[in-house]
RNA sequence: GGGAGCUUAGCUCAGCCGGGAGAGCACCUGCCUUACAAGCAGGGGGUCACAGGUUCGAGCCCUGUAGCUCCCACCA
């Protein structure tokens, strides 16, 4: 029974039902099999609010890829998948959702709060997950974790305090970036630096003997209500007499002194700089250095706090109004000045980050920095592409301590207790905790950096610090496959961390992918509103296609642009295939057995076929191999495409007619291949690879077409097949000569309907004799005479390098402009003949160039001169003519 | 102020160890050849940004220049 597939590949209807084929049939379940060796990714876990974007789609399809790959590779893979509880995105959500309702946090509390956040997870944590299986992703769901399930929790604790314990960790005052709108610190590596407009004001601050005054300049006037000095160079001339004297402050009048200070450039502005060290990072230091007194100005919301009742209230921003206003109206105000200077922005909501000196806890990062650098430097892991080791180092050597403790509520709270009584602290992994003296303890309410999970995701979500089976098996894990704008958040961290709890590395390789960029080239943002939805073009196109899409024509870390129409063209190429299959399966009688190649009397073009397979198997597995999946991707195409297609289908459909044992053969050959490259194409396009498999399967019998598809053999090198090599290439010649042919009737205009004679000349009898079939087919003949030498009449030539084609077509051939043609070619041959001579006579290359390039150009020089002498010879002879 | 990347066909992009420049789309010509018109067969189109250098030989390596993009950075 035949079934009849229709002419369109839908993808719709086919890529639900394989998924949950794969699904039932526990596919994607990883197991520790021991005889194996283990190959592990674990997923960079999107956010729980998060919606699959472009960018997922690029980093997931790379992960499918590779461990579809490898599985078939005959690996014990495990692709982990996750979930991130985002703290800092998330909880923004809910207190904008609540501000809708009317609610505020200190109105429900903490544990209404946290109520509330975790249905939240419950209810949207799952669509990401989702759009994941739509794309394909051959993820282990059974292992699926959150950075926020009950194994991660205990990690995060089990690691906080051992940092503890080793004086990694410690809480101290400092000043930290402080969001004024998500109102909580956050960590250097999430403050944006944007070039900003602003003024430079210049101020004048009294000395208060009366002596004179001070010039400075600043960008924050504002700050100055918590000015606590003026500072100047201590080598500058200018100012050493007041170095020790006391300016007053404008507006406030609070007497502070001038100190000297290396901080200060003697050539920028006016070399005076006033000293807020509540307010600036460098004033901080300053104010450490001196001994200053710390004057906080603003409330956490930045507020002018009540200690100045003139402003109390004021935004920082009108601050700064009335502040300017108020130096103009007292006089101190000397000048403005049009200045631009970088400022620093939350990364989530994107708001001025006021720096704020608070108490906080941090990872000290020094001595975790080290061996983090060391690992790359020694190549225990590497960056694909390389380029990106240079930002890793850098960042690396920059490095401050990391401020991990977050004044919000969705996170893991910190392990630390308080005791009211006698202010003693524990940092325990323990629920709670009682003091020595008695009292009950109170946890520090804040919560954990969102990074600081992240950064044990490697081995947290593999059991740790359990020491499971997976854990021992799975790590250290081997491709990391993320986007280089969190190689600091994120990479960085991983790393530090594996090495100081696991002892090892977290991955062997961080493969970086780029940004998916509009078709315009602008990133895709909320607020140009440019965003592409990859689930959309799923729809449109198909999961194969999109992924597709994605992977080809494109190199690890460029930034890519999303062009619909190349989806479109990788549709195509799913249709392509898919109808080649429904090609064979049209052709197979309906009791065909599937035999393979033994005892089959194999035609040149079969073994042509199966060596250009075996050539693509190894190029594609080296290609891989290098985490070069676009060039692995297009040669899959090219071979699907151009090879099995165009030329082999076609060279094949007469023996098919013709019926018989050949005919068998053919069909064995056809077969054999097309499961072979629905295996290669498999990591890239799954869908549509297993759902042929399957119908293929279906139609034949015998063995070898074990289901499913994405857990058979991926193909590879085989040294029996690449005796063939003799073969392709003498099939080369008659591929060239067909292409010579019909590109000369294609130019003369004769259609495909009149056929004519072919005279072919030629030492390589054999091969051309064995072409005949397909020489009438695809070159039209209407019959095919092949001899050593020819008497040739007035006939159109074509010479190739292994053959003269004469096309007798009297009544076409203009005498002359066939003569003026060839002299085109032979100019052609003579500047191919001079190129080669030029080469081999250049005693350089003699003396530097390898055996095998002088080899190879002597070939191609005797072959050019071959045809620059059959052409010269068919000149003279239509001359005489 | 540092650093990185990019510049290749009209468009979007590949290009490995340095060895005679590629694909898809678009365009032109001819084909409805019973797997596929979402197809087939042909074709045109490139000073590989520019200037030097290394080399027998450079799109590829080195130096510099220009334009574009991005990242990092505490000059108030």
């Amino acid at each position: 029974m035949k079934r009849e597939l229709p002419k369109l590949y839908d993808p719709k209807t086919v890529e639900e039902k394989i998924y949950k084929y794969w699904l039932d049939n526990d596919c994607f379940k990883a197991v520790v099999d021991r005889s194996k060796k283990p190959y592990t990714i674990v997923i960079p876990p999107p956010n729980i609010t998060g919606q699959l974007h472009m960018g997922h789609a690029l980093n997931n399809t790379l992960q499918d890829i590779l461990i579809r790959w490898k599985r078939m590779s005959g690996f014990a893979t495990l692709w982990l998948p996750g979930t991130d509880h985002a703290s800092i995105a998330t909880e923004a959500r809910i207190v904008a959702a609540m501000r809708a309702e009317g609610i505020t946090k200190d109105d429900i509390g903490r544990e209404g709060f946290l109520k509330r956040a975790w249905d939240w997870k419950e209810q949207c944590g799952g669509t990401i997950v989702s759009q994941l299986k739509k794309l394909g992703s051959s993820c282990d769901w059974s292992r699926e974790r959150f950075t926020m399930d009950e194994g991660c929790n205990k990690a995060v604790r089990e690691v906080f305090v051992k940092y503890y314990e080793k004086g990694l960790i410690y809480r101290a005052e400092r000043i930290i970036n402080w969001c004024p709108v998500c109102l909580t610190s956050i960590s250097d590596a999430e403050v944006n630096h944007e070039e900003k407009a602003g003024h430079f004001w210049h101020i004048r601050y009294p000395l208060t003997d009366g002596s004179g005054s001070l010039e400075l300049a600043t960008t924050r006037p504002e700050t100055l209500l918590g000015d606590t000095a003026v500072a100047v160079n201590p080598k500058d001339e200018r100012y050493k007499k007041y170095i020790g004297k006391t300016v007053t402050l404008p507006l406030v009048g609070r007497e502070i002194p001038v100190v000297a200070d290396d901080y200060v450039d003697m050539e920028f502005g006016t070399g005076v700089v006033k000293i807020t060290p509540a307010h600036d990072p460098n004033d901080f230091e300053v104010g450490l250095r001196h001994n200053l007194p710390i004057v906080n100005a603003m409330t956490d919301d930045a507020k002018i706090t009540d200690d100045y009742p003139k402003y109390v209230g004021l935004d920082r921003y009108d601050a700064r109004k009335a502040i300017v206003k108020d130096l103009e109206d007292g006089g101190f105000l000397i000048k403005t000045q049009e200045h631009t200077h970088n400022v620093g922005a939350c990364y989530r909501c994107s708001v001025t980050i006021e720096p704020r000196v608070s108490k906080q806890w941090f990872v000290k990062m020094e001595q975790l920095a080290k061996p983090a650098a060391q690992a790359v430097k020694s190549g225990k892991m590497k960056f694909v592409p390389e380029r990106f080791e240079k930002l890793y180092h850098h960042w690396l050597d920059n490095i401050r301590d990391w401020c991990i403790s977050r004044q919000l509520w969705w996170g893991h709270r910190i392990p630390a207790f308080y005791c009211d009584d006698c202010g003693e602290i524990v940092v325990t992994a323990e629920e709670s905790a009682v003091c020595a003296c008695g009292a009950d303890m109170r946890q520090d309410p804040d919560t954990l950096d969102t990074w600081f999970s992240s950064a044990l995701w490697p081995f947290s979500t593999l059991g740790f610090p359990e020491k499971t089976d997976d854990l021992d098996f799975f790590y250290p894990t081997n491709t990391l496959v993320t986007s280089y704008d969190i190689i600091f958040f994120w990479v960085i961290r991983m790393m530090f961390s594996g090495i100081e709890f696991m002892g090892e590395v977290p991955f062997d390789t961080v493969l970086i992918n780029g940004l998916v960029r509009d078709p315009l080239g602008r990133k895709m943002s909320k607020s140009l509103d440019n965003g592409i939805d990859p689930l959309d073009e799923i729809d449109k196109y198909g999961a194969d296609a999109l992924r597709f899409m994605l992977v080809s024509g494109n190199a690890p870390g460029n930034d890519m642009r999303y062009i619909e129409d190349k989806t479109k063209a990788a549709r195509g190429f799913a249709n392509k295939l898919w109808n080649a299959s429904r090609f064979i399966m049209m052709n197979l009688p309906d009791d065909f057995e599937f035999t393979g190649l033994a005892g089959k009397q194999l035609r040149i073009e079969d073994k042509w076929l199966l060596s250009k397979f075996n050539t693509l198997a190894d190029e594609v597995n080296y290609n891989l191999d290098k985490f070069e999946l676009g060039v692995a991707a297009g040669k899959v195409y090219d071979f699907i495409w151009d090879i099995y297609c165009d030329w082999y289908i076609e060279i094949t459909k007469p023996r098919i007619a013709a019926g018989g044992e050949d005919c068998n053969t053919a069909q064995n050959i056809l077969v054999l291949v097309m499961s072979n490259m629905l295996k290669l194409l498999h990591p890239f396009m799954p869908f549509i690879t297993e759902e042929i498999y399957e119908s293929l399967g279906s139609r034949v019998k015998g063995a070898g077409m074990g289901l499913p598809l994405m857990l058979s053999e991926y193909p590879k090198f085989d040294k029996v097949i690449e005796e063939y090599k003799a073969e392709e290439a003498q099939f080369e010649k008659l591929i060239a000569a067909i292409r010579a042919v019909r590109a000369r009737r294609a130019e003369m205009n004769v259609p495909p309907s009149v056929k004519a004679k072919l005279l072919i000349e030629t030492p390589f009898q054999d091969v051309f004799g064995a072409g005949v079939m397909f020489l009438e087919r695809l070159a039209y003949a209407s019959s095919v005479e092949i001899a050593e030498k020819f008497e040739e009449g007035d006939a159109v030539t074509i010479v190739t390098d292994s053959a003269r084609i004469f096309i007798p077509l009297d009544e076409l051939i203009d005498k002359e402009k066939e003569i003026a043609r060839l002299n085109k070619e032979k100019e052609a041959a003579l500047k191919d003949v001079a190129f080669s001579e030029g080469k081999l006579n250049n005693q350089g290359f003699r003396a530097k160039a390898p055996a095998s390039q002088i080899e190879a150009e002597t070939e191609k020089l005797s072959k050019a001169r071959e045809r620059l002498a059959k052409i010269e010879q068919s000149i003279l002879v239509i001359g005489k003519n």
